[in-house]
DNA sequence: TATAGACGTTCCAGTAGCTGGAATATCAAG
DNA sequence: CTTGATATTCCAGCTACTGGAACGTCTATA
């Protein structure tokens, strides 16, 4: 017999809201907690750990509905592994993506704000449109 | 007097859905659009601004709490490119986390897939976690 | 002129993954 | 016996839209 511990302890454990838990458990994603005589709901290592988990995969950016998936597939004795390398690659995919999007976007900031630094007085009290910084990035780009 | 333009053609001008630009009059980015004896929205050239400098500012990833706030500098007559280079610079640095923070689930998730490649099969058939994938790195991950 | 279909309108609800708050119950310590 | 920390449920909201239902309007053609 493990010890118990009720929701706020796990939550701290784990570094999260104790909200948190109660969603996973809302939404399906953890069967519900066991519960003291007076409604307090407890958890022992295994229940833990299985939050844990869920918060591993999460740091990976994996949606709970495939975290829920990989989960289910389990419960039904067959190893999640090779699912899970299938996702895996599919979250590559949309990493790169992303770093590829954010790093344009990097340059595109640094861009206005090297602007900034030259641009000229003049234009900074031209009123003719909303935010020069942003607008002439458009006009560059029309250019361009 | 320019010719005005129903949501359609507007929408479709922008790429966007006509949903989105009743949303931004709905919260308030946008004012109410002029309408038709009919109620149909209706738009001129500088509405048509307005919603493709909201969707520059977006691009770059600009809340529409802070297009909203940059927009209504504007109208209170300041020129809001101070404004703006402040809010440039805080972006800058919420990319740079976020770039930072991809990379590294992006090396987490090749180290997955490189583990699902050299696992052994007797691993594999072993139940005793959810997901060694996903499992051991956190255990390999406690080790470093 | 009737009608089809392509557009427009409003309103309600849902997405993901939580998080905050209100009203109420439980529990341990002083 | 009260105080304070914790727990409970339920409702609501966050971002930035998007989908759908139910309905109105406009144009073109049979």
């Amino acid at each position: 017999m493990t010890k118990l511990k009720q929701i706020g302890p796990v939550a701290r454990e784990l570094g999260i809201n104790p909200k948190t838990i109660r969603y996973y458990e809302e939404i399906g994603l953890i069967p519900p907690a066991q519960r003291t005589e007076s409604g307090y709901r407890v958890y022992g290592q295994a229940d833990i750990d299985r939050i844990a988990f869920i918060l591993r995969a999460r740091e990976l950016d994996f949606s709970l509905d495939d975290i829920g998936e990989i989960l289910a597939l389990r419960e039904g004795g067959e190893a999640p592994c090779l699912y899970v390398t299938d996702l895996v690659q599919k979250q590559l995919a949309v990493i790169d993506a992303k770093i590829a999007a954010l790093n344009q976007l990097r340059e595109e900031l640094e861009d206005v704000q090297r602007q900034a630094v030259t641009i000229s007085l003049d234009v900074i009290v031209d009123k003719e449109c909303v935010c020069h910084l942003i607008e002439n990035r458009a006009i560059r780009a029309e250019i361009a």
